[in-house]
DNA sequence: TGTTATCCTTACATACTAGTAAGTAAGAAG
DNA sequence: CTTCTTACTTACTAGTATGTAAGGATAACA
């Protein structure tokens, strides 16, 4: 049977790591305060510190949870779309959903923080990247196996590119509030890697 | 004759900044503060005030000093380089050396802290993209005309990929330490950016 | 009907934040 | 030689930061 929780519905935990999310991705991690959290949900400072001891705790928390989130995005990518240049398009897409929600992305706004950052979160940061760095060297791999890619460099190098251009169209894009300008960035990028295939614009569908 | 100063050889407000960004590159502006600043400089936190009554007006002083270094720069390379590709080699050049530094650039920085800056900070850091874009409309207008550059889309939406990859790869290549991967994002865009001229990769020099 | 565990509150501790008020040393200007 | 200005210092304030100690409410359990 399910576990019954006695006040709020759901987790509060839960809902502790969704405001603070929310929070590091518009304000960073050292915009925000354990006292922002806990009045935006209306519970005490010292609630907060019950679900998350330290600061730190709940910031290496956070990561865990969105790589988690974003490898299970990934997964479903794979599974949905068998098309190399369609699945980088997808990848895009998640990072444009982020950034619809007026949000930069968590890891890219601790990549900025990174300095001040305690040692674990670092890692997780790192790891978050490397994560999706071999994803999309299997993608590219597939692609360039099946003519629907072309670059020059390694895999490595251009997944790297297609990561880091990405974050930067992100955090460029929210100053100017402006989701255009991720599309654009993110259309040329792809168009960069599409093959080109001379029949493929004539073609209607 | 050159006005003497009293007690500190050098401006005393010309090191704060000094200090300042350095600080803010590396840590955010967030993330550092007038004590952090005030024991680099071995002078207590009241004379920073004295000299910047407030963290806001520190912060928009820094960006303006930032900004007019940067144009000083890209004039620099517009009378130095003629070629458009090697003013664009030139322009990441730029970025290389604010990384050798192990800082981020401090617009790049700012901007992802945008949502909590003051006013005057957050269209100062506006201003410093729009130039950047500005600059560089004009080396892809040239190297179109030359046929040294080739890219599809708007030269308004490649000057703001340029801006976007950059600020990407530094803040991407700063947790892992690497300025190599910097380099080589940097070097791919170019690459993608430079007319494929057949006969260039086979001469020397 | 206690006992226990979970989840929370009140109240507080400690340190740091930006910023201010008042005063001082020393050179510049009259 | 006084007055003003520059460039500070010392000493302080109000507010906020993370974090803690102790205890209360509620539900599940024995």
């Amino acid at each position: 049977m399910a576990v019954k929780r006695q006040r709020g519905d759901a987790d509060t935990a839960t809902k502790i790591l969704d405001v603070a999310e929310r929070l590091v991705q518009i304000r960073g991690f050292n915009g925000f305060s354990y006292a922002d959290a806990a009045a935006d949900l209306k519970i005490t400072n010292a609630a907060l510190h019950y679900h998350f001891a330290s600061k730190a705790e709940l910031g290496a928390a956070l990561i865990v949870r969105y790589a988690a989130r974003f490898a299970d995005a990934l997964a479903a990518v794979d599974t949905r779309i068998a098309d190399a240049p369609a699945k980088l398009e997808a990848y895009a897409g998640l990072y444009l959903d982020v950034l619809k929600s007026r949000r930069m992305c968590l890891c890219g706004m601790l990549a900025a923080e990174y300095q001040t950052l305690p040692k674990p979160m670092q890692a997780a940061v790192v790891r978050f990247f490397d994560e999706n760095e071999a994803w999309l060297k299997c993608v590219l791999e597939q692609g360039q196996a099946e003519g629907t890619l072309q670059f020059m460099g390694s895999v490595s190098d251009v997944a790297r590119l297609i990561v880091s251009s990405l974050e930067g169209a992100m955090l460029m894009a929210r100053p100017y509030g402006d989701i255009k300008r991720f599309q654009a960035a993110a259309s040329q990028l792809l168009a960069s890697l599409a093959r080109a295939t001379p029949q493929a614009e004539q073609l209607g569908n």
